[in-house]
DNA sequence: CATGCTTATATGTCGTAACATATAATGTAA
DNA sequence: TTACATTATATGTTACGACATATAAGCATG
């Protein structure tokens, strides 16, 4: 059981167009089984995520230009996305004191509730990931630093 | 230079959680230089990955349902991906003379040279990627389908 | 053949990424 | 202080994934 049975393509090009193939799928396999996750409490992913960060920063403010930042993909969408967290009751917005321009976003008790809840889920969804040594894991992330590498991209 | 000066974030829950966060990382990176490749030449993945498979098929036609089937992210949207990638005037779609409910698709002469182009950049690119040995990518595949195999998800 | 089920495709909605532009507030330099 | 550039956020557009529904054609069973 490998990535090409999972794929239904026996022959690859080489074996780092097989390895990169196994990272996307893979990559695809384990977004998949989050949005599994987050569904069944009507978050999208990057809605979680825009949560978590508010989280860190509780009970103090974050401003739109701070989520941005701390996205990982770096998005201009952090408005809308808090929209639809604001709309859900899972976080305020207020007008900075300081600076007119921007706004302070803090995560509601709802928001804070909900996340609890999401992240005892994401423990168990975790150790159910155990097929994995320790070293394993080493392995993989330095791999996976060495293909990023000093490669003329 | 690994995932944690990448990401500004120096310590993980685990050494399975950095090796995910990396793979999620990874997988961004290497589609971000994907998109770049591609966005001259006016096409998108999806819309380069259909037309990779309309070549696969050439000079046969595919049906809607043989795209799904073959996309790796099966999504119902290959309808609209053929729309844009006819109006481009990169396929042909004609109504499908054994089933007049099925519609055939074929890729264009002008679609194959640009599918050339873009083939041989894609070559050139994965070329630049020689950080990793045979063993390393070996490896790399193998710790991915093991991180895959029967877990509970 | 008529009825109903299934299949192939198209279309509509929502949330998103990526990108461009708009607006208002702030900072700066003459 | 006025004029101009910059910053923070919002909004608009296009393409997409995921999902639901619509429509038309084929099939199957009576």
């Amino acid at each position: 059981m490998g990535i090409s049975e999972d794929i239904k393509q026996e022959k690859f090009k080489s074996e780092l167009s097989k390895a990169i193939i196994n990272i996307i799928y893979t990559n695809g396999w384990l977004q998949q089984s989050q949005v599994n996750l987050f569904k069944p409490h009507g978050l999208t992913t990057p809605q979680y995520n825009v949560l978590r960060i508010l989280r860190g920063q509780h009970p103090k403010p974050a401003t739109i230009n701070l989520l941005i930042d701390r996205m990982l993909d770096k998005s201009s969408n952090a408005s809308r996305i808090v929209d639809r967290l604001e709309s859900k009751g899972l976080v305020d917005r207020k007008q900075c004191s300081g600076d007119r321009r921007a706004v302070d976003v803090f995560i509601s008790s709802r928001g804070l509730e909900l996340l609890k809840k999401i992240d005892e889920e994401l423990e168990e969804w975790e150790s159910g990931l155990n097929t994995l040594s320790e070293t394993d894991c080493k392995t993989l992330s330095d791999l996976l630093d060495k293909l990023r590498s000093k490669s003329q991209l």
